[in-house]
RNA sequence: GCCCGGAUGGCGGAAUUGGUAGACGCGCUGGUCUCAAACACCAGUGUCUUCAUUGGCAUGCCGGUUCGACUCCGGCUCCGGGUACCA
């Protein structure tokens, strides 16, 4: 009988189905273990080989902790909304819902054919009303709720309002726009509605803002930092640019401190948390107050007065820097053009050079400006402030290397210690004064370094950095003008997509003012639209329904969540999929928890992964969930690269109607060829299957070949080889339906554990998937002779025999907790060899063995399984091999050798050469005196007998 | 520029705590089976030297610590990822 898994699997996987054997419940009998997947977006493209190798990490993990007694919740979902669905309905006119349902059916098809034990009872899809509920739900709760400081969490903003009516915000200590006004309870009493409304605005956690937004023509909507890469947009690659738009804005800001601290208690790679570490960017400095030279006041020409000024003129820029140190070095400071006092700051006879300025920095994109980086661009205001500590008059430049979105847009430019001061100062002509002895070269380049003491630097002249720094902190502090403070590069999030396929935000409006629809009216389904593109008047498309209106009267908010809304909370509702009551079930989320083993790739790091800390700490706030990280583990599997095949065509065999001529890899420099991709699924180990080839396009079917002649692949058409990304059109694309069909999902899963480390990027080649499948048949040899007949007998295994299990189960079990995967591989085919060369078939080795296979080739292992005599389809419960250290006879017994007291070497012997302790020590010191010949040592001491090394 | 990884045979990779470097697989070579091929099985396979034994050299480069270094330390080179006028 041969192995054939065609039947075995299909038959399997048929089992699983009827017989619901991955649905999991509650049980308080047993630990729980949480293993998810990052869900994937159900691309039209469908999976490809990439997409699995995290899934089949998972799953082993998810079946072997099954096999060691936990219950096990291992789900599957889809983050359903997205771009390419609708970019794919604006082409076609197609609902993204049937688009989306369409390749969903497509994903489950695959995965369900590789055999992943999924809990399919529990898949969740944020797409739809019943999921994407509790997404907008939770905006409300974010809308409802502000971040206090004392009590470091988020509180109700009732509670807030209550306290404005009794004490107004003077002793608030709560997370707020920088602009808050201070009012006392009587003034908040006073307010109207809607004045109170705005107030209350500044303290909610999620708010409409006006800031500056990556805007993306191309795609129609602004974008998250993490969604543009390069200055391009991630999806699509369209330019982005910076443009002030209202929008909806996440506080994300409030939890910065919370968001750093919490990595110290996950078990995530060091570069991931590195990578949120900088993204939130946390910097220790001052603010310092420049209040803004009054021309009036020191009788100079009013003409020269900033235009505005007359009731508004601002009195004074706030700065933040790093180097308070630095001040007495201030000969200039730059505010970025952006900002909404620059006209303010603008005098008459600077108007036209600075409106310039702001024209030409307006007309640029993201891109032109990074690459343009070096350039020193930048205009004078006209304007000056003064210096609080030596009161010098400072020059108010713009400049576009200081960004509107960082601190508070405005810094003072220090030549002698930051390299772009420097630059700007010498661009300019402006003084460059050294602050510190150490400083010399000023003619050359800046000095960063605090090494030294200070000179013309007034009151901190012959201090050292760490003494300058406190006394001008305290003074800054004194004077009222500053303080120490902490700078975050988080930006609020913003939380509006000008797209149709998105969850709705459960907002109207009254007049300007946002207020939340009725809970009870949840979900705020998508309405039907005619077509997917904004609005004549530029809304976005949901302008475009007709009679979408809050009771009839008040205009929804027109824009949609972002795509990481969905995902930020996902793993609780598979907990308790289809509550109509709540996200989850109390006793559903006490139960699970948080996720133990959480798996996918590591691009989420500065998205998903840091938006998801974010609600997951916002819900713990609200006692909805216990734990303050949702996933204790995360392993980011490496990229699945793309390897792609070439041929080389002949120039002169080129053109209409001629015959194509290709020339082997070998040869192809000695004629002139082009280079061309071919399908790398005719191509295996390099060598290209010629009738294949000639029947992949009708233009190369009587194609002539000029073949290797010389070395092993003599005769042979071998092609070249580049590593690119996978895609349609190299032709590098690996289908796992198409492996599945070859050799089946077990080797496929075999095969993708197998080619290294998990976490690291490889490139797909499918060269050596014969080694997994032959292993696979080596191990159906184990059952079955060479005739066909089944050879298990029931007999007692003999030393030799259990050694190689014991060996075996050691090792797997060792390697799986280090989720080593790949080794496993290696263990389990020395495994089987070593059972094949001892001509084991006896049933207690066997079914011991199936045990260790079955998470890496669970189709086969059921249907040994059963051969075996054991019930079908019950590998599961807590029958995970026991090792018996008893069988590891053979080890190396350590003897350190120790020279004058202090151990020099060890020597090891494998036991069978030792006949006692003695002897060895004995033998072992013999050896030693030898080794020892010529380097004179006065004592040489050996203690016999530590430690047991063990070996196969 | 800054931060984080990595570099081991022809190839993918192993070596878990400083202790036999190259497990396992691919490929290649030879053999068995076959009329022949494919499949399968068996053996060999870092490199130099040698008929062979043996021996020398080998984990990107230079140096250090150690009885002993792929592993630790210092200094480079190259590759990959992240991030960027962040004040």
């Amino acid at each position: 009988m041969e192995y054939n898994f065609k039947e075995i699997e299909q038959k399997w996987r048929q089992f699983w189905e009827d017989n619901q054997t991955f649905k999991t419940d509650i049980n308080h009998n047993k630990p729980k273990y949480y293993v998810l997947d990052m869900f994937p977006y159900p691309s039209g493209a469908g999976l490809h080989v990439g997409h699995p190798l995290g899934y089949i990490a998972s799953d082993i993990i998810a079946r072997y902790k099954r096999l060691k007694g936990f219950n096990v919740l291992h789900p599957m979902g889809f983050d359903s909304f997205g771009l390419p669905a609708e970019q794919y309905a604006i082409q076609t006119g197609q609902h993204p819902a049937i688009t989306t349902e369409e390749n969903i059916n497509t994903y489950i098809r695959q995965l369900k054919q590789i055999g992943f034990s999924y809990d399919w009872s529990r898949e969740v899809r944020t797409s739809e009303p019943n999921y994407y509920k509790w997404t907008q739900w939770i905006f409300m709760q974010l809308f409802n709720h502000y971040y206090d400081k004392n009590a470091n969490k988020a509180l109700k903003i009732s509670s807030l309002i209550e306290f404005f009516a009794e004490s107004g915000n003077k002793t608030v200590n709560a997370v707020c726009d920088e602009d808050t006004a201070i009012f006392t309870a009587e003034e908040w009493n006073l307010m109207g509605e809607e004045q109170q409304q705005k107030v209350l605005l500044k303290y909610r956690l999620t708010f409409p803002d006006e800031s500056v937004v990556n805007w993306c023509p191309g795609l129609g909507t602004v974008l998250a930092n993490d969604e543009v890469k390069d200055g391009v947009s991630e999806r699509g690659g369209f330019p982005v640019e910076q443009k002030k738009m209202k929008q909806w804005a996440m506080r994300i800001t409030a939890y910065a401190d919370r968001l750093i601290d919490g990595l110290n208690e996950v078990d995530w790679s060091d570069a991931l948390k590195e990578q949120q570490r900088n993204w939130i960017g946390r910097s220790t400095g001052a603010s310092v107050r420049f209040s803004v030279f009054d021309a009036r006041s020191s009788g100079q020409n009013s003409e020269d007065l900033p235009q505005t000024s007359k009731n508004e003129h601002r009195t004074s820029i706030e700065v933040f820097t790093t180097r308070v140190d630095t001040i007495y070095g201030v000969s200039f400071m730059v505010i970025a053009p952006e900002l909404d006092s620059v006209p303010s700051l603008t005098t008459s006879e600077q108007k036209e050079a600075v409106d310039e300025y702001i024209k030409w920095v307006a007309s640029r994109t993201e891109l032109d400006r990074m690459s343009e980086v070096k350039k020193v661009s930048g205009v004078f205001t006209g304007s000056y402030v003064i210096n609080p500590f030596n009161n010098e008059k400072i020059p108010i430049y713009l400049a576009d290397y200081v960004l509107a979105g960082y601190g508070t847009g405005a810094v003072m430019g220090v030549p002698s210690g930051d390299q772009r001061d420097w630059n700007f100062a010498k661009h300019f002509n402006l003084p460059i004064v050294p602050i510190l002895d150490a400083q010399k070269d000023m003619d050359e380049q800046a000095d960063n370094t605090k090494e030294g003491k200070y000179i013309n630097s007034g009151m901190i002249n012959g201090l050292t950095y760490k003494e300058a720094t406190k006394v001008l902190t305290d003074f800054l502090e004194e004077k009222g003008i500053g303080k120490g403070k902490i700078q975050y590069r988080l930006r609020n999030a913003v939380f509006s997509r000008q797209r149709y396929w998105g969850e709705p935000v459960p907002v109207y409006f009254k007049g300007d003012l946002p207020y939340l629809i009725e809970e009870s009216e949840l979900p705020l389904t998508l309405p039907v639209i005619d077509k997917y593109l904004p609005t004549e008047t530029g809304e976005p498309p949901l302008g475009r329904a007709e009679g979408w209106k809050y009771q009839g009267e008040y205009e929804y908010e027109l824009s949609t969540m972002p795509g990481w809304a969905g995902s930020s909370w996902y793993w609780y509702r598979y907990m308790d999929a289809h509550n109509e009551n709540e996200i989850a079930s109390p006793e559903a989320i006490n139960y699970w928890k948080a996720v133990d083993l959480y798996i996918g790739g590591s691009e989420h790091a500065t998205g998903h992964l840091l938006y998801s800390r974010f609600w997951n700490k916002f819900l713990k706030d609200l006692g909805l969930v216990p734990e303050e990280e949702f996933a204790k583990k995360l392993i980011n599997q490496g990229m699945i690269q793309g390897r792609s095949n070439f041929v080389y065509r002949l120039k002169s065999s080129e053109g209409q109607g001629k015959n194509p001529i290709f020339i082997s890899y070998g040869l192809k420099d000695k004629y002139e060829v082009t280079d061309l991709h071919v399908d790398v699924n005719i191509v295996s180990n390099e060598i290209l299957d010629i009738e294949a080839f000639r029947n992949w396009q009708p233009d190369y079917k009587n194609a002539e070949f000029i073949l290797e002649e010389t070395g092993s692949n003599q005769g042979k058409y071998i092609c070249g080889v580049e590593i690119e990304k996978m895609s349609k059109r190299w032709y590098n694309v690996v289908n796992p339906d198409t492996l599945v069909d070859k050799v089946g999902a077990d080797t496929l899963r075999l095969y993708e554990m197998f080619l290294g480390p998990l976490e690291q990027a490889k490139p797909w080649n499918t060269n050596g998937i014969d080694g997994s499948f032959r292993f696979i048949k080596k191990t159906w040899r184990l059952f079955y002779d060479d005739l066909g007949n089944f050879k298990v007998k029931d007999e007692t295994p003999n030393p030799a025999e259990l050694k190689v299990l014991h060996a075996c189960i050691k090792k797997v079990e060792e390697d799986l907790e280090r989720y080593s995967f790949n080794t496993v591989v290696s263990t389990l085919m020395i495994c089987v060899n070593e059972l094949g060369a001892l001509k084991c078939s006896k049933k207690a080795i066997l079914q011991e063995l199936v045990i260790l296979m079955s998470p890496y080739t669970p189709h086969i292992s059921e249907e040994l399984w059963t051969l075996l005599g054991n019930k079908a389809g019950t590998i599961s419960y807590a029958q995970f091999p026991k090792f018996n250290p008893v069988y590891l006879v053979e080890a190396n017994f350590e003897y350190p050798i120790s020279i004058n007291g202090k151990v020099r070497a060890n020597i090891s012997f494998p036991t069978d050469a030792l006949p006692s302790d003695i002897e060895a020590g004995v033998l072992a010191n013999e050896i030693v005196q030898k080794w020892l010949e010529g380097k004179a040592p006065k004592k040489v001491i050996v203690v016999p007998k530590r430690i047991v090394n063990v070996v196969r």
